[in-house]
DNA sequence: GCTATTCGGTGCGCTAGCGCACATACCAAC
DNA sequence: GTTGGTATGTGCGCTAGCGCACCGAATAGC
C-alpha cells in the first residue's frame, strides 16, 4: 500500500472535533494488522484501544471445548478495546484480525484520561458501545433462529460493508469457525450462493458478484444491525454505500 | 409484601456512595412490575431507567416473523434502559417481566445529568454495561453450541440467582419463548430435569429441588457469565450466594 | 515439472430440534 | 360438580446440521 491510512480513515476519530483530534493526535501510532492476528485474547489486560482504518477485525468467543462463535465484527466505524473505558479492563473474548489491514491505536490511560473528560470522545464511544450491544444481541438471535445459508450472507454483507471491495481473502475454513458451525455446512451454503451467481470461489478468497443478490436472500438480522449502526453512529454508520 | 422494598435492594444504587444517593432519592420513584408486563418495546424512547429491586426482567429479541429469544436477564443486580445513558435514546429490543415485584424508576433527563458528571454512577453503570455484555455474548455463543438441556438449566439458574426463592411462576410455553424454542422442547427438557429429581414443575410453578444438580448439568456459559458478574459488579456480582 | 500442503468438495449415518396434531391433567368459576 | 380454559404431555415424520472419513484440485516451494 502506497499511501499509509490516516487516522480520519476511522470514522470515530474522524467524527471528532478538530480540538480532540489534535489532542490524542500525538497519542495514535500507527500498527499493522495483518490477517489472522490476535489483538487481545480472553482475560488479558487491554494496553490499547485500537481504531481500524481498512481492517476488519472480529469478536470471538472461545469455549472451553475448543468450540467458537463470533459474537460481532469490527472495522473502520468503530474500535476495539471497549472494556477499557467501561472500566473493566478485561474482556472474556478475543478480537481476530479477520481482514489485514491497519489500524491506530492509543494507549489506555491516554484514552481512558480523555474518555472522563465527558466530552465528545465519550459520547462517540458509548453511541459506539450501543451500536455493539445491537450488533451481538443480532447474532445471538440469528444464531437461533435462521439457517445457515442467510448467515453466511450475512456475514459476508458484514464483512462487504466494512471492506472497500468484493474482495474476500478467507478459507471456508475460518468462515466455519467464525460463525461457529461445520466446514461442510459452509461449503453447502457457499456452494448455494456460487450456484446462484452471487458470489464465486477460488481457494481463499471470495469474490462477491451479485450484492443485491445477498440482500435479497440474507435474513432481516443484517438490515436491523445496519440500520442501527446508521442510526447511531456518525457519517451514516461510517459504512460504504456501493453502487452495487 | 407487608414492607415495601428500598431503593438499596437494588444493589447499584446499593454501592452508589451516600451523597449521590442522597442526590438522586427524591427522584426515584417506586413501580410495580407486575408478571408479563412490558417495560419498553422496540424503538420506543425511554423516559425511564428502572432499578429492579425483587423482580426479574428479560431482555427480548422478537423479529419480523413474531420468533423471539432472550438475549440477556436483568435482576437486583442490574438496570434498566441503558440506551438512555449510552446515547441512543431507544433499544432495538424489549423488555419484559419475567417474575414480577418492584422497582425505582428514574427520569431520563435526572439520570443522564448524574451520568454525565462522570463520578462514581457514570461508572457503575458502565461496568454493568459491560457486565451486560458479557451475558448477551455467551448467550449468543449458547445458542449456537449447546442442548436445550443445558440451556434450560443455564436459564433456571440465572433466574434464581435474582430470585431470592427457589420457586420461579413460569409456563413452559413462556420459557419457550424466551428460549427461542417449541414448548415441546422445553416440556422434554424439564422432563429430564424432573426425572432426574432436580425440579418439580406443577403448572406454571417450578421449584427447585437441587441446585448443586443444576449447576452440576448446566453449560460453562452460566459459570462464565456469573464470574464476570462477580467479579465486575460491585457486592459479588450482587448475587444471592444461598446455602443450597 | 514434481511434490507437499492446504483448501475445497462429497458421501453417509446420526441426532436435536422443528411443525403439526391431539390427548390429558389441572384450576377456577359458576 | 360441571364446564371451560389453560398448561402439560405425546407421537410422528421431517430437516438442518453434526461428526467422520475420504477424494480431488489448486497452489507454493523445490
Amino acid at each position: 500500500m502506497p499511501a499509509p491510512p490516516t487516522p480520519r480513515q476511522n470514522h470515530l476519530l474522524a467524527a471528532l472535533p478538530e480540538a480532540v483530534y489534535q489532542r490524542l493526535l500525538p497519542s495514535l501510532e500507527l500498527v499493522p494488522m495483518p490477517l489472522g492476528e490476535v489483538i487481545y485474547t480472553s482475560g488479558s489486560e487491554l494496553p490499547y484501544v485500537y481504531f481500524p482504518t481498512n481492517c476488519i477485525v472480529s469478536l470471538v468467543y472461545v469455549m472451553a471445548n475448543g468450540a467458537s462463535a463470533e459474537i460481532a465484527v469490527t472495522g473502520c466505524e468503530g474500535l476495539l478495546g471497549i472494556a477499557l473505558f467501561l472500566g473493566g479492563q478485561t474482556a472474556p473474548n478475543q478480537a481476530v484480525v479477520q481482514s489485514g489491514g491497519h489500524a491506530y491505536r492509543i494507549g489506555a490511560k491516554m484514552i481512558k484520561h480523555e474518555f472522563d473528560r465527558g466530552g465528545p470522545l465519550q459520547h462517540l464511544l458509548l453511541l459506539y458501545t450501543q451500536a455493539l450491544i445491537a450488533q451481538m444481541a443480532q447474532t445471538a438471535v440469528c444464531n437461533r433462529h435462521h439457517s445457515l445459508d442467510k448467515q453466511l450472507c450475512r456475514w459476508l454483507l458484514l464483512s462487504l460493508d466494512r471492506l472497500h471491495s468484493g474482495e474476500l481473502t478467507m478459507t471456508q475454513e475460518l468462515i466455519a469457525n467464525m460463525l461457529g458451525v461445520r466446514r461442510q455446512g459452509v461449503v453447502e451454503a457457499a456452494g448455494n450462493l456460487q450456484k446462484a451467481g452471487l458470489i464465486d470461489y477460488r481457494r481463499g478468497h471470495i469474490s462477491v458478484l451479485d450484492r443485491p443478490g445477498l440482500e435479497a436472500r440474507v435474513c432481516e438480522c443484517y438490515a436491523v444491525v445496519k440500520r442501527e449502526y446508521e442510526r447511531l453512529l456518525p457519517g451514516g454508520g461510517a459504512l460504504l454505500e456501493e453502487g452495487g
